[in-house]
DNA sequence: GCTATATCATATTGGAATAGTAGGATTTTG
DNA sequence: CAAAATCCTACTATTCCAATATGATATAGC
């Protein structure tokens, strides 16, 4: 039971991009370096979350990305959703099609169900807000190291 | 964001099986065939759920699968924690190693744990004993068809 | 004891998904 | 115009998953 390396990558790279909120378009680059993430694949992630309404972006010389939308109306749900496609725990409980014939009748796939409806509940209560403070709380206990833009979250 | 076909084989297998408790062990060529599941597939998934001390087995001939306890106290996490490893939703949050450098200052991190707990929790409220009755009331609703001993949950 | 029927253990394989790379087209700043 | 950035698509290596194969070990019944 596993969400692929683009939440794990996507979600710091969105808090990242949180914490300039305001400032103007942050550069792929600047995130890849901070948070360690390869650049090219950074670039599909982001790229990804734009399409979903998440991000926004400035194209160009001094371009980069910024939010969509205020931070407390993004959802860590969303971000995932984006990122990951579908968060439907079995292949027989999806959106679309069910290769399950007696799927009305079959007890297991309501726990699948219950599963998913934990799991999207759980990730709907946080938003990009909440997270973009306590790593801000996170990052006051640190021993202060660089002076630039570092937020230093990896 | 998916588990594997183990639970979902694996769960479907152990409610079969929880449907004939006290009844000595089932086979799992019956199950295999009721199921619709490989048979050499279906072995690995419950020689895990025995070697997790969920079930236990008589080997050789008249042998088969049984609950090692009664299906009030097996829970649908201990099931697929049996099948899957580890519920863990990202490589940073695990029971053993994190190959983040700074988990303890990551507010992604939080979430992969919040996550983690929530869906805990909501296959920890679902027992075995649960899930038959509610497989029972399911067949209980189709055209009866064979005579045997199927439970034909599929 | 012998045989049929099981579980048990391990190795191998094909295919799909994941994680990451590569190259270049397009847009904007200065 | 040049530099710096996003954008877009294709490609590749690796890992993981699902399934299969083979045989060893144990038990029931005759």
């Amino acid at each position: 039971m596993r969400l692929s390396a683009k939440s794990e990558y996507g979600l710091r790279a969105l808090i990242d991009i949180a914490g300039y909120y305001g400032d103007g378009p942050v550069g792929v680059r600047e995130i890849a370096d901070r948070q360690q993430i390869p650049l090219k694949f950074l670039e599909q992630l982001v790229s990804a979350m734009r399409k979903a309404g998440i991000l926004d972006s400035r194209r160009g010389a001094k371009g980069g990305f910024f939010l969509a939308r205020p931070p407390e109306e993004i959802t860590v749900f969303a971000a995932v959703e984006a990122l990951e496609g579908s968060l439907s725990p079995t292949a027989c409980v999806g959106e679309g099609t069910s290769d399950c014939a007696k799927s009305a009748q079959c007890a297991a796939q309501d726990v699948w169900n219950r599963a998913k409806v934990a799991l999207r509940e759980a990730l709907e209560e946080i938003s990009l807000a909440d997270l973009v403070a306590r790593q801000r709380r996170y990052d006051g206990m640190e021993p202060p190291e660089a002076a630039g833009r570092g937020s230093g979250a990896r």
